[in-house]
DNA sequence: TTTCGAGATGGAATCGTTTCCATGGATGGC
DNA sequence: GCCATCCATGGAAACGATTCCATCTCGAAA
């Protein structure tokens, strides 16, 4: 391999003018440096990274955490943060720490800690007391998409918000009977900022003085998941509620496909809303509270670039707005379905 | 930071064996590793691997290139490289190169040429004249899974064959007019092997004599693509199919949805194929060729291994099976259809 | 008893950069 | 006309590991 000695020697100057001249750093007269970067392109030269980390202890890579990769938001997260770090010329190494498996105790115990990156994405990492300890002792920027917030730099929508504005979107239809479905038992575990959006759910119930019609449906947080709980709970017509929020749009989708395989015309007979505006949406006409994983993605590897390149930088705390999709799987609560819901309230 | 100067003062040992000590390379007194090994272990000390890479020229790092994040097959492929990495003690450098954009120009032209990988695994790269030159002159060893094949070691299933065999079900089924949908038209630059499925659909059409049938129809191989493309398709009864083979169940999950939407019953009217056994295949009831890019990406990280560990080995061309999975999106063609088919071929 | 080789260790060279420090010439203000 | 700056450059010292080579010991084979 050439090294910078020989693009040194064909250029007529020392290694220190040539590493001047490539890295742009310090006095280098115009003329040399041309006559460096063509010895360098001549030669084919490419600076050995390993070489430069070394000495200046920066490595041109980023590090990424998140909990999974075949999910919608972490996948365009994903596709996001690497289009951003491609802009900067940084490399992008990937941690898929799903939680409660070996492979994640592994990445914060030996992986992590090997430090082979300037700072870290943590997407949705909800990381036990452990794990915060081992990722603010690794002494590099850290900027979190989703939820976790230990005093880092941070980007999310407000979660809790959003699903209050779906619920009481729904509730100023008309409807009452309103199940969240999604997302584990309470104390469970929990990505994707769950807790916070059954928080919102609960919000939104309780101020409409609904306490009695709330219904947490658990479920996996994924399309079949939804489709599962769904069918379970539109089966029984007693209970079956007027409408539905879903943990995510992946669950609303479940529930949709769910509706239509028993028969229940959506909006007619149920209304449902979903959180994430997925790329399936507009195909089931979903009524959506919008995120854009690539947008968030963006935001966090510039304010990463700006922690890593700036001499201190503050954390910064960013909402991103959710906008309110309305298509046409959610209307108002018909006379129909009234007449039978006061009847089931009043035995 | 600690060094190994260190962890040899505390030990009492020089560099050099506390090097050999912590490698595992060359002759180590049995209680001097020991006391290495302990002294390493009280100053917590991890091996700076810049300096380890810049002399052995290994970087214990793999470069992973793939042309999307966000589609199943590759989302999937993803975490099982990971998790097969992560137990080899590799770290993982994602390359996310979509076809046709300046992402990918970058990472062909400058990314990938600073070598800071071992070895490279290509998910479903068709590489192009230009970059097969860049990824063979790498001199790294390459496997790739899905299709492209120049040389190296590589692991896929028979695309081809495994369109050959969904096609050939139904015309068993006593199908005749079978639609394949997904993918560009022809000449179109492909992933996925979608040429070769669309080769194995026409294999089996003109094999059973059914040239005049043939009907492949263009779309975006996703689900909201083969669902908008089965609803062009489908709405006009007069040239509607009585089957169809999705490019992948992604496709053939929207032709069902756009079935389910105009009121066609699938299998009564319509059967429906896929190849992958997509996560959501199994809600479908889609029948289907299965395939597990895990297995395959685990597979691929072995053979890697051994290329980079091995002296010389061979190139591998490993062949997956694709069992089918028969559920009930597929059925004979029954007499009502037959008989609008007769009609319709008979004018 | 001598010799040989395997086992165990340390000193020093090495990997390929960046950067510190020293040097010297040009420039500009007084 | 002199001194302080700034610009431009080169030599050499890092960075933190691995590994070559030399040295030494000790037991087994001749």
């Amino acid at each position: 391999m050439v090294g910078i000695a020989e693009v040194a020697r064909a250029a007529g100057v020392s290694k220190a003018t040539a590493s001047r001249a490539l890295t742009g750093r310090g006095y280098v007269a115009d003329d040399t440096r041309a006559r460096v970067e063509t010895a360098a392109a001549e030669l084919g030269y490419i600076a050995s990274t390993n070489a430069a980390s070394l000495v200046t202890g920066r490595t041109q890579n980023i590090g990424v955490v998140l909990p999974h990769v075949n999910r919608w938001f972490f996948a365009e997260a994903l596709e996001g943060i690497q289009a951003g770090l491609l802009e900067h010329g940084r490399d992008l190494t990937l941690y898929d720490a799903e939680p409660g498996t070996a492979s994640r105790s592994a990445i914060f115990d030996t992986f992590l800690g090997r430090k082979r990156f300037d700072g870290l994405i943590a997407v949705c990492i909800e990381p036990d007391e452990r794990e915060a300890v081992r990722l603010s002792t690794l002494g590099k920027p850290i900027v979190s998409i989703g939820c976790y917030d230990i005093g880092t730099s941070a980007v999310s929508i407000d979660d809790a918000d959003a699903a209050w504005r779906a619920t009481k979107h729904l509730i100023e239809l008309g409807h009452r009977r309103i199940a969240f479905v999604g997302g584990e038992a309470d104390g469970g575990p929990s990505t994707l900022g769950d807790a916070r959006r059954i928080a919102g759910y609960l919000a939104a119930m309780q101020e409409a003085g609904l306490s009695e019609d709330i219904l947490h449906v658990v479920s996996e947080v994924s399309m079949p998941g939804g489709y599962a709980a769904s069918v379970d709970l539109l089966g029984d017509s007693r209970r079956r509620p007027t409408a539905i929020v879903g943990m995510c749009d992946e669950v609303a989708i479940g529930t949709i496909i769910a509706a239509r395989r028993l028969g229940i015309h959506v909006p007619a007979d149920l209304s449902v809303v979903g959180i994430d505006d997925h790329e399936h949406a507009d195909m089931f006409a979903l009524t959506t509270l919008q995120q854009k994983p690539r947008d968030q993605a963006r935001l966090a590897v510039d304010i990463l670039m700006h922690h890593i390149d700036g001499d201190h930088v503050e954390p910064r705390r960013i909402w991103e707005p959710a906008r309110f999709i309305v298509r046409s799987s959610t209307g108002p609560l018909d006379s129909r379905q009234s007449s039978l819901d006061r009847r089931a309230a009043t035995p």
